[in-house]
DNA sequence: CTAAACTCGGACCAGAACGGTCGCACATCG
DNA sequence: CGATGTGCGACCGTTCTGGTCCGAGTTTAG
């Protein structure tokens, strides 16, 4: 299936809040999550891993929270799609225990990946400046 | 994840299978999975679903077997991945039970689906004579 | 120095989606 | 009539994923 995972979409919502932030102000999770109505437990587990990806940058302590670490337009959809869900390929191969015992005959993996390549190229054309 | 399921990839192999075919002959489902390295029982089911969608047709009896319904150029992987997956949507909502909460003031939402229809052009732009 | 507010990281659980299997009814051909 | 093959729906076991919880480490306020 052709989707986002929720994990995905919930990432670009808080970078996409956290893109319209004072250079120099943070924003904590419970007060990201409440604001855009998402699950309050589930964001900083997404924020956390985009800090440690290195697209936000975190502060800690009593006032700390967090900020894009980069400009808004210098980070694509692409990149948050594979920092949340891992490295996505459109052919269910290559994802390791999925053998597909065709996997060396087969003659639609190659097509499938420029397909994917494609796919991906589209995801990348796109920033969270643009939403 | 951004990834097409096991079913549609099966079918597209499976139409790949078909589409080298003499214009008048026919391929059952047991063979076309012997002979594709195909799951033996799943591929009948793949191919009743394209079937029903009208992109094979089936012949029954004894000498029966499932033979593209249209030229190979004119199905594309966008149309497959539809019919075997269902309609595809990038953004999680839309799916009906996944009621987001923020879906009213959603401000990423728009954006997501010019994306999707993006991505379904790619998909659309490629068909099984390409393989 | 103490307490509060916040992040970090992993463990954990329930539910849905998916791949895969089985069985039976029906159609065609010899 | 019997063999072959499709059509279709019901049925499981596994995996993935969304979601929750908890403890530890850190910084600032008072
Ligand atoms: S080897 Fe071919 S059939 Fe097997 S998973 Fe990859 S693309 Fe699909
Ligand atoms: S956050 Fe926006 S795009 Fe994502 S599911 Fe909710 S309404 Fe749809």
């Amino acid at each position: 299936m052709i989707r986002l995972s929720r994990k995905s979409d919930y990432g670009l919502v808080a970078l996409k809040a956290l893109s319209g932030l004072a250079p120099d102000d943070a924003l904590s999770a419970r007060e990201l999550s409440l604001q855009q109505g998402l699950p309050v437990d589930l964001t900083p587990k997404v924020l956390a891993r985009l800090a440690q990806a290195g697209l936000v940058e975190s502060s800690m302590g009593k006032a700390g929270g967090y900020k894009l670490a980069r400009e808004a337009r210098s980070i694509s959809i692409a990149e948050v799609v594979r920092v949340l869900d891992g490295e996505p390929s459109l052919a269910p191969c290559r994802e390791g225990i999925l053998e597909c015992g065709r996997i060396d005959t087969c003659d639609i993996k190659h097509p499938l990946e420029n397909l994917h390549r494609e796919v991906m190229d589209v995801l990348s054309r796109m920033s969270i400046a643009q939403l």
